[in-house]
DNA sequence: AAATTAGTCAACCGCTGTCAA
DNA sequence: CTTGACAGCGGTTGACTAATT
């Protein structure tokens, strides 16, 4: 982790995610989805980058992300995906549902860089490795099922439970999965307020006026047209039918 | 117990690809 | 065709923690 600091010239904090941020992200994607990630940290009271706000919902904060030990499955699948794509670790990520390409990749620098290096390419033909990861990718679902219950059962259970850390994930912290979103504050800031408050109220995008009435300043209107239709109407339409 | 070293991993940086104007 | 904005990717950093001296 870094040292939380500010980056001078524009203001935007760096450094590690607080709890208070990461609620106001998630809970920001939870109402309006992902639209626009350069201008998205603004309206959900971040002083953060778009950048950096893609990164932590990415690699941290986005549900189903799976957390903890790699198996050996997984582990198997990594050596042999590397030794096929070489370091292209989002394709690797792919074949590991819930683990990011970040995660993978820091997992191959310190575990699996030597044994991958030493075993550049083992005798399996790629169909055969297809296959394989065919076969170790359902069973890594399941796995990930799993854990997402599990996780939940254990930390409502905490007091008893001698083994597992008393110490909530991110998820349990944030609230996803256990449908806790807290909306937070808008900010202190007079166009947050405004937005939270008149451009985009809640009620309009449940009316599916989705872009007209939440945005009904031109200049949103121009730059967020064909974004933010997909990923909102897609989220509302999921999370209200509409 | 204190200092040093090694390992881990969240986050940043710079670059590339894509797409619309 | 060019340009600019944005998303995404991979390499790298550096704070924190555990292990070792």
């Amino acid at each position: 982790m870094r040292t939380p600091s500010s980056e001078k010239s524009t203001g935007l904090k760096k450094g590690s995610w607080s709890l208070e941020e990461d609620q106001k992200l998630v809970s920001y994607i939870k109402r309006y989805g992902i639209w626009n990630w350069s201008l998205m940290p603004k309206y959900a009271g971040l002083s953060r980058s778009g950048k950096s706000c893609r990164l932590r919902w990415m690699n941290y904060l986005k549900p189903n992300i799976k957390r903890g030990n790699f198996s050996k499955e997984e582990e198997e699948i990594i050596l042999h995906s590397h030794s096929v794509l070489g370091n292209r670790w989002s394709a690797i990520a792919t074949r590991l549902p819930g683990r990011t390409d970040n995660e993978v990749k820091n997992y191959w620098h310190t575990h699996l860089k030597k044994r991958g290096i030493a075993n550049p390419s083992d005798s399996n033909t790629s169909s055969t490795f297809e296959s394989n990861v065919t076969k170790n990718t359902q069973h890594v679902n399941y796995v990930t099922d799993n854990i997402v219950t599990q996780s939940s059962v254990t930390f409502e259970d905490d007091s008893s439970s001698s083994s597992s850390s008393t110490t909530p994930s991110i998820e349990q912290e944030v609230g996803i999965n256990n449908n806790y979103y807290d909306i937070g504050s808008p900010g202190t800031v007079e166009d947050l307020q405004l937005f939270w408050t008149q451009l985009c109220p809640i009620e309009n995008l449940e009316h599916g006026n989705i872009y007209q009435d939440a945005f009904p300043d031109s200049v949103f209107q121009d730059s967020f047209h064909d974004s933010i239709s997909h990923d909102l109407y897609s989220l509302y339409n999921h999370e209200f039918g509409i």
